[in-house]
DNA sequence: GGCTTATGTTGGGGCAGCCAACGTTGGGTG
DNA sequence: CACCCAACGTTGGCTGCCCCAACATAAGCC
């Protein structure tokens, strides 16, 4: 073996920061994604989940659920309502905002992308025990929920 | 108390996916990195990192070894050659190569940014305990070796 | 000598997070 | 009631980060 190629490594300063490497696993699955759809689909999907699971919402609930802008949940509904995944109407009750409504096409779509989710799930995960997966996500989501206020 | 606030939760199928709580950490991390240096910091700081750990590096070498693109690596090195933190010149044995090296005020920049970067790593990790933090690191070293050649 | 490859550089595209401002509407207070 | 404040949707813009394409130069290989 001698001196072959260097491990080629990141510096030990980097590889022991948790915010780097959570970073890079980032980075890493957007590549995955990328790989089997639109970028911007990881923002569609989110969106159409969320009204998926909780019925109508107003663009304003839409972002805090998410931890969106606004602006660009706007941005988000004005692609979905341009291929009428969804449905965008004043609610009557107050006429500040706009009730959002999944159409059936947007339930097909929420599930085209869960499929797609799926498989990029697996893949970034591929080198984990289904143990060290859970106990990923566990930790993830205790780092999250220790955030109560992240807004956005 | 009754029905008091919304939780707020974003979707289960968000939250159980750990691309997106991943994502979510990531963005939570640069919120938390702004507020206490600039945003471009981060990879300033990894440049510098590298530098100082491998020594002089060419400006290819160190894009392989932190996962960044090579006119990234160009840009950041304009910048820190500009703060005179970083010294640039051809490498005599190749003459396609720029050397870089790390300079005295590039080392104590260096050192500023590992304060910060260690603070807002208290501040992320706040919630986890410290074997929960040592889990989360292994797992999240775990998953990026898996995927070896995480080119850029 | 010619071929391929690597390197630095320039220029550009796209996505994501964020901020500021405006007009509209509701809710509350005087 | 008039008034002020808060929330909402919308527009526009800025920054960082990732990525791709192209080019000229320089090394290495046959």
């Amino acid at each position: 073996m001698s001196d072959m190629e260097h491990p080629l490594q990141p510096p030990g300063r980097l590889r022991a920061l948790a915010s780097w490497q959570v970073n890079k696993v980032s980075t890493l699955s957007a590549r995955l994604t990328a790989q089997r759809m639109q970028l911007g689909a990881r923002t569609d999907f989110a969106v159409l989940a969320a009204l998926e699971e909780y019925g109508a919402l107003s663009q304003a609930e839409i972002g805090r659920r998410l931890g969106l802008d606004r602006n660009d949940v706007n941005g988000v509904l004005n692609r979905l309502e341009s291929h009428r995944q969804v449905d965008r109407q004043t609610d009557p009750t107050d006429r500040r905002r706009n009730l959002i409504r999944l159409t059936p096409v947007g339930e097909a779509h929420l599930e085209e992308l869960q499929r797609h989710t799926d498989a990029v799930q697996d893949t970034l995960l591929a080198g984990l025990t289904p143990e060290e997966r859970q106990q990923l996500s566990h930790l993830l989501s205790k780092l999250l929920d220790s955030h109560q206020p992240q807004s956005a």
